[in-house]
DNA sequence: TAGAAAATCAGCCTTAAGACTTAGAAAGCA
DNA sequence: TGCTTTCTAAGTCTTAAGGCTGATTTTCTA
């Protein structure tokens, strides 16, 4: 028998956590190091206390659980993401940033219990849809070609529900100058309007 | 002493209701008759176990929350809505579907066994900002013309990018007719164009 | 059963958007 | 010193969007 799994959970809700370490800890091969409620006590807790794995949930205030991941992830700390939407503008990102497995909050403890034992042994997760989804990612081509700073305002301000004319006010600059921009926003982005631009900016934090 | 508060647990996540289990049952005067992962279920165990208290989550599968709570709520069994975000499309529905405290999750495990004791003497809790959103949407005269079934669904296509003409497509109607929609949901959001619609949308989770 | 609200669509008119082309000035780089 | 990128902008052209008015049908409701 190995020894025990070193386990740290992070997830700002109290209740959560509570679940997690009353199903958790009646497993004999785990052991709960710490907790943690955001992303920068996860950060800290992780460099002091080495755990072997990390259960951490995406949305919490401060540091979120992306900026966590890309800080902590290594060969020797397997993290589980454990987030209640399958949300490409999380699963993605949270993949690249290091994370292991991936599994949402509608999981049977059997499950969870079952993620952490093949984390441990290198053994990622995932759930449901989400091999297919990354599977679709992988072979859809990063033709996305780089928007540069002034496209980067200009967008912003699309996101913002702005129309040319604002834009070009806002930024001081003729609206024709504008309405280049956005055609090269579009080109680049593959979009077919602003509006597209618009909840494309919003969904990515762009704004 | 009073006799202990009978008290039904409604939530999808298998972890949040042991999390509440685990610190709830910890508590004398409450005693959890029963747990519900649905709406369904929840209607079902309210009618046969007559709890005084029910704690609900507002987003689960297949029959949600705010049905649950209409079906449900009465002066005999108070329900305390304990969810994740503070969402006036979640909110005020629920309120009015006859629910008696609004919590979220992120509540400490104190501050939900308080709500649990002050519901059972009819005193409702409304958790930060609620009592405010409350406060304002009472203030708020329905310049806030309530959108048309349709409305919401053609405001849901523009959310998600879509042009006049596909929206036509899609619900089987003239072009003409989606521009009529149109036209009235941007007067009654008070908004200028589609792209602050699609902005609208988004944010409050109507596609 | 009368009246209101909702859903459908037409016509007319104005303008904002966006595509495509061309081009000058400035900055950065090999 | 050339070469490239970026930011700026003009001109032209086409079309999607949106305002306004009016009208019919259906459905809900007092």
């Amino acid at each position: 028998m190995s020894e025990s799994i070193r386990l740290l959970i992070v997830d700002d809700h109290d209740m959560v956590r509570m679940g997690l370490v009353t199903f958790l800890s009646i497993e004999d091969d785990i052991e709960i190091v710490g907790e943690a409620s955001n992303g920068l006590e996860a950060v800290k807790k992780a460099k002091e206390l080495k755990p072997d794995v990390i259960l951490m949930d995406l949305l919490m205030d401060g540091m979120n659980g992306i900026e966590a991941t890309k800080n902590i992830a290594s060969d020797e700390i397997k993290i589980i993401v454990l987030t209640s939407y399958l949300d490409d503008e999380m699963l993605f990102p949270v993949m690249e940033a290091g994370a292991f497995s991936y599994l949402l909050k509608t999981s049977s403890a059997d499950e969870i219990v079952d993620a952490i034992r093949k984390a441990k042994n290198g053994m990622p997760t995932f759930q449901g849809q989400v091999t297919q989804k990354m599977f679709q990612h992988m072979h859809t081509k990063p033709k996305h070609h780089e928007l540069t700073n002034r496209e980067k305002e200009v967008l912003a301000l699309i996101g913002n529900g702005k129309s040319n004319k604002e834009i070009s006010e806002t930024l001081f600059i003729g609206i024709k100058t504008v309405k280049t921009h956005v055609s090269h926003i579009l080109a680049k982005l593959e979009l077919d309007d602003r509006t597209q631009a618009a909840i494309y900016a919003n969904k990515n934090h762009l704004t």
